[in-house]
DNA sequence: CCCGGCCCCTGACAAATGTCATGGCGGGAA
DNA sequence: TTCCCGCCATGACATTTGTCAGGGGCCGGG
């Protein structure tokens, strides 16, 4: 398709160097496709895009420096002319969210079959939507987080598995008021646990932001 | 290299669609390596195996139906002639350890550079034992999981984040019997908490098998 | 054979956790 | 402005959790 124009640069950024070559390997079968850049932390995504002005990003959700929905925010004002596919592990509701307002231009989710990759990038290029059906769906049924902001804070701070206390510590809040949130938490997440609110919440795509 | 003999035959396990089809495309790259086959199973594994006779099979350790581990020992017995390369994303130490107990003959993170995939291929097929060496090391001060038995089962089902009635009835053990073992495991981890003992073993490699 | 390890259970206790009622503070919507 | 609503905080309470000290039964090695 469109042997005769330039190619579309792409960028890769997957925190597992593995993958991330793979899928240049795979993506560089297309011959109307060349990666142009590849990084592995979502804090050298704008740089690198500013240095090599790719079409397309392809960003990873999980990365150290920043996420991926962090990354795409940025790169939508760093260069807005270069659009954006998230391609991730987890079919989180909440990401596919997340990443459509942080204007994410497409969404694959990593189970999906090899060949429809490049079709994506493609839609995406050409200005089009791209998102998964299944997961659109389920988006809508689980809406937003219903977590207020201080809530979520308290839960990804109990992930490590902390006593209230050192929560109070490190929030620099009174041990009855974390109780209080973690309390909230798991009315709203349905959960009868603070274990268990802090996985539904997870799922859900709810405890993205460091 | 060795263009002039039959090139090495593999087979690819890989819950991720994406990830199993861009290493094929990978690896298709190298002239001496050809993908006979692609799963995205473990139970799966044995069966396609005995089907395409691979010489080496790149398994990963995280799938449905069959942990990578899992299939490597059964792969063993079932077609002793292949070679196992376990590839998985965490460098958990207790994964190296099972999987070499399993009879695997190599060990890769999938944050190595991909270049070096293919010559931990043919390494593998030429009889070498390739295995990443922080990893090794880590594994070796780490030891072998400390849990007995019921305190794995019972710190595996305690991942849901249930209470303790609960993880009783599942495990159809008294209450009291639960929070021993539970207690147990929190000391021997040296966790302070029945989350942070999970999240411990987890990252330890200590709760495989379902 | 006896010892030690693992397993299962009981009962009791201290500590952490989850819930509730209550109240003050601030900002945004009606 | 008034009235919510989120946020922070207290204190009190019931429940759950983690710990400890027992007690049995089953093995396998010394």
């Amino acid at each position: 398709m469109s042997d005769q124009s330039a190619p579309i640069r792409l960028l890769l950024a997957d925190d597992q160097a593995l993958v991330r070559g793979a899928l240049a390997a795979l993506l560089s079968l297309e011959p109307d496709l060349t990666v142009v850049a590849e990084v592995g932390r979502g804090d050298e995504v704008v740089p690198t895009a500013l240095r090599c002005t790719p079409d397309v990003a392809l960003l990873d959700v999980e990365m150290p420096g920043l996420d991926g929905i962090a990354a795409a925010a940025a790169l939508r004002v760093a260069l807005p002319t270069c659009r954006v596919l998230v391609v991730t592990t987890f079919g989180r509701p909440g990401y596919l969210r997340r990443a459509m307002e942080a204007g994410a231009n497409g969404f694959v989710v990593k189970d999906t079959p090899a060949r429809q990759l490049a079709d994506a990038v493609r839609r995406v290029h050409a200005g089009l939507r791209v998102v998964d059906p299944t997961l659109a769906a389920e988006t809508l049924a689980t809406g937003a987080s219903p977590l207020t902001e201080r809530e979520t804070d308290v839960l990804r701070a109990a992930r490590g598995g902390g006593a209230v206390a050192d929560l109070a510590r490190v929030l620099h809040l009174s041990e009855g008021t974390v109780r209080n949130h973690l309390s909230a938490a798991i009315g709203k997440t349905g959960a009868r646990n603070r274990a268990a609110a802090v996985r539904i919440a997870e799922q859900n795509g709810w405890l993205l932001g460091e």
